[in-house]
DNA sequence: CCGGATCCAATGCGATACTG
DNA sequence: CAGTATCGCATTGGATCCGG
């Protein structure tokens, strides 16, 4: 006779997970290095400092916007740092922190592992939407 | 005097990196395992064979929808399996596939990174969060 | 040259209802 | 038990304009 819906007390458990889940560090840091541009900023910064207009240039499919947005969640991260130098005209530099250093063998993991299977994702791909239409198969 | 302006000419830039960001390896596996719910989905299948109402439980915080979506993005991707006993009552588990199983210690380098050094990131965002109200500091 | 502010479209995700 | 379909809200990402 309990007043709360099933639903209902579902909402409530997820609400409580959701702490759990945002406070993990592991779902922090992906949701981080998830983020559209990181991997590909981290990747043309681990060659060294680049500054803003080279990033603009090299990360060509980036929008300002989140550029600089992508670049202020890595500072903030304490993963890149930020170079101001005051003159004009004006020039900021960025470069990889110690700690974005110490990231970078962790996306080599990643991309060594997408690019190793990357062909059998695809065969999966293709396995697996050939067998979605039902209407088309089932051959006797 | 190109008729195209800088901005529209940096559109067209963006719509044909568009198609090789898409494509990178690298990125479309972190788009998955960027999915909300994937590492601990993963997580969970690491441990043994689950059925969908074990994983309901387990990963609490995900409704339906992106539970059953989050599987059959993984599925497709051919990283877990789906196996379907016809029966009363209905009964489907999913699995990790040797595809999925190979990406486990990937998972493991990320998660060690990030419990490794998420103090760091937390000090990070203090220090920056904290010079960030430029009226109360600049003590002379 | 660098980037903040604003408006807008696309998508992600959750809640709910319904099916086999 | 294990989904599918639809709706609505919140977030994300992009275009553009404006300021230091």
């Amino acid at each position: 006779m309990s007043t709360r819906t099933a639903g209902r007390r579902r909402a409530e458990d997820r609400s409580s997970h959701q702490a759990r889940f945002a406070s993990c560090p592991t779902n922090r840091l992906l949701d981080r290095i998830g983020d559209k541009w990181v991997a590909l900023l981290l990747k043309e910064l681990a060659e060294g400092p680049r500054r803003y207009s080279d990033l603009a240039r090299t990360i060509a499919g980036a929008s300002q916007k989140m550029l600089t947005q992508t670049l202020r969640h890595l500072e903030r991260d304490g993963l890149v740092s930020r170079t101001i130098t005051a003159a004009v005209p004006p020039r900021v530099d960025y470069a990889l922190t110690p700690l974005g250093q110490s990231l970078l063998p962790v996306l080599r993991t990643v991309t060594q592992w997408a690019e190793r299977h990357i062909e059998e994702i695809d065969t999966a791909h293709d396995a697996y939407d050939r067998r979605l239409p039902p209407d088309a198969g089932s051959p006797g």
